[in-house]
DNA sequence: AAGATTAGTTTCGAAACGAAATCAGATGTG
DNA sequence: CACATCTGATTTCGTTTCGAAACTAATCTT
């Protein structure tokens, strides 16, 4: 195999450069890469989600490092602390209304923009291919892969309700679009259970 | 407008989620996620891209900072330093091929064979919006943008010959798919000169 | 009850980064 | 030509980020 460059690698490439590309907007605010990152999962992540753990994880770092950012946006005022009821070890982070305003200025948007000048169809295309390339990447890598409710394994919609098989409860509508930590893909892929689910608080 | 999750916020959050999962794989080599994508720069970049200032600007941080990843890649013997002849400020990085040969153990391959098994419909919707996607967020950003030759507003198909009009000459054919710094996108997008072009060395 | 796991945090050293200063070569203007 | 300005590359310095490891506390397993 020689360094030849395949229109694959062209892809994957792209992928990589616009993800930073992206991310360092200079909007003026005052937050890094990785609080901006955090702020965003934590407005964008389900309830049972909203953990140090599950956004190290979604962050491929480190659950020490993950804490220090989070603590960071804590002493900023974006976040709230909350220790969860039914495991005291646990804790759940929720975004302040400064926190919600902030996110207003998120460097991201520059990209979502973009997305949306693109034609319908390669939209589609790709709310389609990017989910199904993160199943696919976790599976390769043996992680845990992320996803939102409404993408799930373990979601099932009877009528107006909306089920999920793994915290066996109902789901909030809001959390439909919002991204989970036990996550599995549709398809036939693995699950990754660390144990078994709780309560939700 | 309130803090709800749009399709088109997702899209954007998944490149973004996509571009930091892939970037640090743990292959067992040595090098650090900066200093892969330098590496992976100078692989892909066309000959007169291969440059520290065009790799600080694909990489979105200062020439000085360039410049250490790359003395770090010169000294584990992975890249070449060569004076260019027309501009004698100016110096050019090559990979050796000790370079080449570190280059399979690429963290990036995983989303590459991820990109591989996607459905061929999906891979080539990628393979139009991305370099689309490029195009307009440096549009909106007010910065250069970066991408292949064959892509290229400057690049004309003559038969069996290719040409660039920007540094007005014949392009070897390898060159059709690797990175320019001149790039300029095919729609009707700003052009970024500064100057005008030299001769090739 | 004892050991193993898991959640979260803290500490510490290494790496990345931005800003500024420096130097050499190139370009532009009077 | 002389002078100012600009550009490409590098070095230094201080700050920030990050990963690894150590640590505490709660939960789970047997």
């Amino acid at each position: 195999m020689d360094g030849k460059i395949t229109s694959t690698d062209e892809i994957a490439e792209l992928i990589v450069y616009l993800g930073r590309a992206a991310r360092g907007g200079d909007t003026g605010s005052d937050l890094t890469a990785a609080q901006w990152t955090a702020l965003r999962f934590f407005a964008r992540a389900n309830h049972v989600s909203r953990t140090p753990s599950a956004f190290a994880s979604f962050h491929a770092t480190t659950r020490g490092t993950a804490s220090q950012t989070i603590k960071f946006l804590m002493l900023k005022g974006y976040l709230a602390r909350h220790e969860a009821a039914d495991d005291r070890r646990s804790v759940r982070f929720d975004l302040t209304d400064s926190g919600q305003e902030v996110m207003r200025d998120d460097p991201l948007r520059a990209l979502s923009e973009a997305i949306d000048r693109l034609e319908g169809g390669l939209r589609a295309a790709l709310r389609q291919a990017l989910p199904s390339l993160a199943g696919e990447l976790a599976n390769i890598r043996d992680t845990v892969a992320f996803g939102t409710c409404g993408d799930c394994r373990h979601f099932s919609s009877g009528g107006t309700t909306s089920y999920c098989a793994y915290v066996a409860a109902e789901l909030a509508p809001a959390d439909l679009g919002r991204l989970c930590i036990n996550f599995a893909a549709s398809g036939g892929m693995k699950l990754a259970l660390p144990g078994l689910p709780k309560e939700i608080s």
